[in-house]
DNA sequence: CTGAAAGCGCTTACAG
DNA sequence: CTGAAAGCGCTTACAG
């Protein structure tokens, strides 16, 4: 099966590639209609599938876009993808999606991998380990957004969570409750990982907006791997916390794995609320009450920004920092 | 920023373009080391990046594959993508991911765009609604896998559960644990759609193999949308069931919505095996039963086929129908 | 050991 | 209204 290209129409027609060109790419302004019926048939008759590739090289654009997520498992990347998607579907553009899995070494291999692809632009859940290469792309005007982490010091659209906040309806719901032991539970804090640092540190304000003390050994943070014994050595401690704020959905599960081992009774035992909506939130018994972030809101705002970009490639505009608003959601866990 | 391309290495390095493309694909036969060091340094000094798309126009080939799912939204598909995508990663090989959403024409443009784009195989969840397409990709010898769902009168290697053997498991387990008015639910059933079928007909089967009449009333299918007012018809029977097996992860967490809102319990009012190891099964109170399915082994296997496929795209080899054993994950819901 | 030339499949000014 | 020619950024036989 020998591909046909635009030379074969063009002979079978008998026109010349240019016109095939016109044909293909809707310029029909000077193109007699009998030429265009005689195309369309040809490359019926044929089969003649266009090479985007080719198209691609010469125009300089691929209608394409890279994203790389610093851990695709996390519900909040895969709900911000379908977002960019969905953008992304309507301008016909599309989107190859990376997972760098946490790894900076990955995520360095994709960018140069999607650059290499030509993708038009970048969406980069970064990892923050390659501050010199996102320096790079945006020194050389490279379109590129940033989501879910501030890189500091970075000339570069980035959107975000407003994470403080988050923390804050949780501890404010829990302390409307009537706790006032509250402890939280985090994956390991790094200081480039946003949220992370900007939950933690909203839960300690919160605390001391509720004239509450910060106890220590009531921030627990670890790998996954690990939570099982910190969580435990929460619960062993002399005085113990009531309610725990899970900062994202892995160590919500981690915990829930926790207290359904040591068959401990939610909200009875231990007060729960966790960052990020979970699918599983509403059928769970008892429904978990958490912290929603308007993940599908955020996706549409990289993407349109992002395309802002590509088209305005020249003009290097101010880089912005856009925060979202989260939402508690309250069900049952406290 | 101007691109710099390989001509203004060669020039630079003061060598010719063939010169540097030997060096670009590592092909050091003949390259005096001095030419060597030349190259290198001249590419680290003007950032040189290759432009992959004006390779794979010329050789033919984008180390690239597609995939595309019938609906993302389904957790085996997601388990598909991850497998199939360490088994690229090893090969260098990318993927582009993309989502149908179950609707046919989505599939159709989808197929369309990733052949433009020179992608080198398909993986596919097909709808099944393309036949036609289906036919043309296969009698163009070009190299394509599907998954999940078995396409009549396709000769092209295809990935499956064994469907029936899954039903088969869920329901002997029911039986002893001394069940035996046992409904099912599924979402619609259509011709194509083999899963669907294939459990529910295994269904019917392992309820004949253990002596138990069919009740018609017992079998439900229907949409998401639907599928409350179908369970709440189900327990409304004058003779309801006491155990339901849900045939994948959706109508699973819709029987949990529904006995969440009705207050039923798990397993005393009604006993549940979901097929698909959801997420949440372990940490759910009380824990879901459930069928697995090897989706890990049944992407790479996918994987591993196409790229037997694009190697050997000059014999047209039989295809093949690769069965895939359920495990059953016994919990405690019934 | 290295270079000149042709070609991958398109698009796009420009000429007529 | 349509065609000839150049060019996008690479690779690859082939010549020397």
């Amino acid at each position: 099966m020998k591909k046909v290209t635009i030379a074969d129409v063009a002979k079978h027609a008998g026109v010349s590639k240019s016109t095939v060109s016109q044909y293909l790419n809707q310029r029909f302004d000077y193109m007699r209609e009998e030429t265009k019926i005689r195309i369309e048939e040809t490359i019926n008759e044929l089969g003649y599938k266009p090479n985007i590739l080719a198209r691609s090289l010469k125009q300089k654009s691929t209608t394409t876009i890279g994203v790389i997520v610093a851990n695709i498992l996390h519900v909040f990347s895969t709900q911000v993808i379908r977002a960019i998607e969905d953008v992304c579907n309507e301008k016909d553009f599309h989107v190859i999606i990376c997972n760098a899995d946490d790894q900076p070494e990955k995520e360095k291999k994709y960018i140069d991998m999607l650059r290499a692809k030509q993708v038009d632009g970048l969406i980069l859940f970064p990892t923050g380990k390659n501050v010199e290469q996102y320096q790079e792309l945006i020194s050389e005007n490279y379109p590129v957004v940033f989501i879910d982490r501030l890189i500091n010091g970075l000339q570069t659209d980035t959107v975000l969570l407003d994470n403080e906040k988050a923390s804050f309806l949780a501890v404010d719901s829990f302390v409307k409750h009537g706790y006032s032991k509250i402890a939280v539970l985090s994956p390991p804090i790094e200081p480039d990982v946003t949220p992370r640092v900007e939950r933690l540190s909203g839960y300690k304000k919160a605390l001391e907006h509720h004239q509450l003390s910060i106890r220590e050994e009531f921030i627990v943070s670890g790998k996954t791997t690990d939570m099982q014994s910190l969580i435990h050595h929460l619960f062993q401690l002399s005085d113990p916390p009531k309610a725990i704020l899970a900062t994202n959905d892995r160590s919500l599960m981690e915990l829930l794995s926790y207290v359904k081992k040591n068959k401990l009774s939610i909200p009875k035992d231990i007060g729960l609320i966790g960052i990020d909506d979970v699918s599983f939130a509403d059928i769970y018994n008892p429904g978990l009450t958490t912290v929603a972030q308007p993940a599908f809101e955020m996706g549409e705002k990289a993407a349109e920004l992002l395309f802002k970009r590509i088209q305005e490639k020249e003009e290097p505009n101010q880089a912005e920092i856009y925060r979202f608003e989260p939402t508690l959601i309250q069900r049952e866990s406290l």
